[in-house]
DNA sequence: CGCAACTCAGTTGTGCACAACTAGCTCTAC
DNA sequence: GTAGAGCTAGTTGTGCACAACTGAGTTGCG
């Protein structure tokens, strides 16, 4: 039977982290006025330009509540531009724009300045992502069996 | 030199299971009536009662910003009470209620769900715990020599 | 064809998280 | 004793997350 003690817990562990990390990023992206998860955004387009909402939503588990004021922002800031689909009106494909494909290079040391903060090596990371990556898919699947989709 | 890639990164991955387990709270905590953060403080209660609010703060590292209005709601939930202290009128000791003492009880079941849910072992949640907590412990300092508090 | 089921993006409302600020209290140095 | 520094909780404003819903568009089935 495990207890109801904090500090016993794993989710508080990290909920800590998740909050200490988020904590970092926003110093850092500071310089190139992003939140963390307009970074998240912008990884994904700088991987792979002109995205669906959709596409980007299943990417980073992120709904249209949350991505479409975020993408309007993103706009705002001149950093992507969003064209509805001309062969399906439903969709909009989001695109990056000059400065946001010119912000790329500003954000190239962001990596390696969280590597360093995490003080852990390259292996030390990789493993560190297999856990967290398992731990989400067996959370996941409990939840969803707990109350279905 | 780390890449922008997105599936590389493990702040993704720890942003992806902190989201997993505080969707995963979501539906256990449904039957109580509490959000994550309220969950939270309850634990905190529960382990030591007539606490400060400064107190709680440097707990779960969340200042006056979040902590009040979740108290308010706490309270107009009827599950704490604050006062404020007759000696030092710049502090509020927050106290469970009768209600909020009793709804420990059927609370007693979750950190097990969770647990289950995880399919770790003790000694795994132990080891993970350690990992994550040397992660905060290590960010946080790199934050603080980045941009001094 | 016709229309019901579904899809996609967006909106609304709630509750964190956090920065910046306010109001009131306490303490210290003078 | 009083002025100023510092502390504590609370408020305000911004931006996620997410549930619930809307509305426009598409698809599939009879």
């Amino acid at each position: 039977m495990a207890s109801l003690r904090l500090d016993d817990q794993l989710c508080f562990g990290l909920y800590s982290a998740s909050r200490a990390v988020t904590s970092l990023y926003r110093a850092v992206l500071e310089d190139l006025d992003l939140t963390y998860p307009q970074y998240l955004v912008m990884l994904a387009l700088w991987e792979k330009d002109h995205r669906l909402v959709k596409e980007l939503g299943a990417e980073l588990n992120l709904d249209s509540g949350t991505l479409s004021p975020l993408l309007k922002r993103l706009q705002t800031a001149g950093l992507v531009v969003r064209n509805r689909q001309a062969d399906d009106e439903r969709s909009v494909r989001v695109s990056l724009s000059d400065a946001g494909t010119a912000l790329r290079e500003k954000a190239r040391g962001i990596p390696d300045v969280i590597g360093a903060a995490m003080s852990l090596d390259e292996t030390g990371v990789a493993r560190m992502r297999a856990e967290l990556d398992r731990l989400t898919e067996s959370v996941n699947a409990y939840r969803e069996a707990l109350s279905p989709a």
